[in-house]
RNA sequence: CGGGGCGUGGCUCAGCCUGGUAGAGCGCCUGGUUCGGGUCCAGGAGGCCGGAGGUUCGAAUCCUCUCGCCCCGACCA
């Protein structure tokens, strides 16, 4: 490709809408315009790019017998009713009706219209197992669309679907899954962690999701590499950070005191010289309706997926203050425990065996103090808490870390959620009907490419992979206008190509500070620049990433860049 | 949906408070100049100031409504 030729309108200044890196490097370096909130137009080079992820995607899909189709997008509503998730889904669906009155949605992910299809044509176990995908555009009707492409409301996904008779099946299936997902993300040059997630309103047992560290990101991630471990901060699991004062174990009785206007656990703590850990936090959850009182350490969180985990509440959310009044005769900030009666209590494991805590008297602006769980309450005991920063691996107690990160791909073991609602059964050796066994994988192909840019970058721009840029090599004629410098470049070209090289020619009439400066913001990995040195056969080859330069060979220029990005 | 910010040429922004002929830099076009890190000079094109209504002799500027975009929160298979 000969730059000339090519659209590629970047900016001189950042946009002012751009707030996270991507987006702004994605616009200035005329990869993407905006068209709407979230709703985005690819220009040649995120095409480019895209489709080179895309490309590797298939690759590594092929490998494990994954068979591509093409799904419709626009989907009729029955699908989705029988699933159940016309309902759950909510306002994040895009949903429109036809001229008939008909309604129809926009597809936001594909379990259904794969479970829809499988259930017409799969008849027999011997069909088993399948691994069907598609690569195609999914609609979400974001809250908030954000970040550039990172949270959008249009984009490309790469969603797979496996059968299998039985769970050993679906295990096999899931790794293959998996594995393919580990060669993916690596073929595009990511640095990428995968760690153990919930399954959420996917449903199903199992679920890792493949993450990329990053300020832009959104989700937060537990590690801890010594241990090998990684889970989402809403699964994770963690050995707690010990009191930071041993309980007094002499039997007290619980004691009323007055705390005017202290409600939070830092204003206890300052006013009752306790530490954190010596208090009991009380809050009000309300799962499918009915009230739920949590007690945690003072200085944890509630983690909602566990509590919805310990109660099996699917809908899961904070009383409102009227609703606490009503049930305590107190406002939050005075509540505990002590003589409720009319609702379950659950405690976080670590307040097991602890004695003589701090806690709300359920009465305003006083507190209890020695208040031990067990004898003056009773509760039960459910791991219920958010790890914290400094809690250690529950096993090995090696430091965690808790980082920022961007999901780009997610993998579920669905189970027969799916296929049990939409009767999806083969028939099995004895000729009896069996529900299939069904798993669900995603990779997010925008955010592979965002991803990339969030990782590797620096003042001067993008510094993609060269498995996923748009061009591999550029080479750059420090002036079009020297006939020799003309001809060696458009000669080094061919070079280029003929080895298979992904090349593009700035033959542009334009100052070379100004070549350099385009080439380095749209991130093209390799650069050849012809000038100087031309009469002595030699030309310079400049790694964006580091921007190293050596002197090489006019001749040798070609193999030398292809032997690179062997690596 | 709650809170905040912003809409003025393609981009970045000034002008608005205190109403009176719409500005700068970059980009674009023409000519010249220059040619290894976003050259320099001269000339030029391009904006009904997001939209509607109102106040006023007169509105980018004041008032009301509305639309859009961004950020924080809620939400997030």
């Amino acid at each position: 490709m000969f730059w000339s030729q090519l659209y590629v309108p970047t900016l001189r200044e950042t946009p002012a809408e751009a707030e996270v890196v991507s987006h702004q490097l994605l616009l200035r370096a005329g990869y993407v315009r905006q068209l709407a909130a979230g709703i985005y137009s690819y220009l040649p080079l995120a095409q480019r790019s895209l489709l080179k992820i895309q490309q590797i995607i298939r690759e590594e899909m092929d490998a494990i017998g994954g068979q591509e189709m093409l799904l419709p997008a626009l989907n009729p509503a029955e699908v989705w009713k029988e699933s159940g998730r016309w309902d759950v889904m909510g306002d994040n669906m895009f949903r429109l009706k036809d001229r008939f009155g008909r309604e129809l949605c926009l597809g936001m992910t594909h379990e259904e219209v794969m479970t829809s299809l499988a259930r017409g044509e799969v008849r027999s176990y011997k069909q088993l197992p399948q691994i069907w995908y598609q690569i195609q555009t999914k609609f979400r009707d974001e809250p908030r669309p954000k970040s550039g492409l990172l949270r959008v409301r249009q984009f490309l996904m790469k969603d797979s679907y496996s059968f299998d008779l039985l769970p050993a099946g679906l295990d096999v299936s899931y790794e293959k899954h998996r594995v393919a997902y580990n060669k993916i993300f690596e073929r595009c040059g990511l640095k990428f962690i995968a760690v153990e997630a919930h399954s959420g309103a996917m449903g199903g047992s199992q679920s890792h999701e493949f993450m990329v560290e990053s300020n832009a990101g959104e989700d937060l991630v537990v590690v801890c590499e010594s241990a090998g471990y990684g889970a989402n901060l809403e699964k994770a699991v963690s050995r707690p950070l010990a009191p930071a004062t041993a309980d007094d174990e002499t039997p007290l009785e619980p004691e009323e005191f007055p705390t005017p206007n202290q409600k939070t656990i830092a204003e206890l703590v300052a006013f009752t010289g306790v530490a954190a850990t010596g208090l009991i936090k009380s809050v009000v959850y309300v799962g499918d309706e009915k009230p739920y009182l949590c007690l945690l350490r003072g200085d944890h969180q509630l983690s909602e997926t566990k509590f919805s985990s310990a109660t099996g509440a699917v809908e899961v959310r904070p009383a409102h203050p009227a609703e606490i009044q009503d049930w305590f005769g107190a406002a939050p900030g005075s509540l505990g425990p002590v003589g409720v009666k009319n609702m379950p209590i659950l405690a976080d494991l670590t307040l097991e065996g602890r004695h003589n805590l701090i806690t709300g008297a359920n009465k305003d602006d006083f507190h209890l103090r020695n208040v031990t769980p067990g004898e003056d309450f009773t509760a039960t005991f459910h791991d219920l808490r958010q790890v914290a920063e400094g809690d250690t691996h529950l096993e090995t107690g090696a430091p965690l870390k808790i980082v920022k990160t961007v999901e780009i791909g997610h993998i579920f073991k669905l189970g027969y959620k799916y296929s049990e609602s939409m009767g999806l059964k083969v028939s099995d050796q004895d000729g009896k009907e069996v529900t299939v066994i069904m798993g669900s994988y995603g990779i997010g192909v925008e955010r592979i490419l965002c991803a990339a840019i969030e990782l590797f970058h620096d003042e001067n721009g993008m510094s993609m992979p060269a498995s996923i840029a748009p061009f591999q090599v550029v080479i750059t004629p420090a002036s079009y206008l020297d006939p020799a410098v003309k001809a060696a470049g458009e000669q080094l070209y061919k070079e280029c190509k003929a080895l298979g090289l992904d090349a593009l020619l700035d033959d542009r009439d334009e100052r070379p500070g100004m070549k350099f400066k385009d080439a380095e913001l749209i991130g093209i990995p390799y650069r050849i620049t012809i000038g100087k040195k031309l009469p002595n056969g030699i030309v310079e080859v400049q790694t964006r990433r580091g921007r190293t330069s050596a002197d090489v060979a006019i001749s040798e220029a070609a193999a030398h860049v292809a032997q690179l990005i062997r690596g």
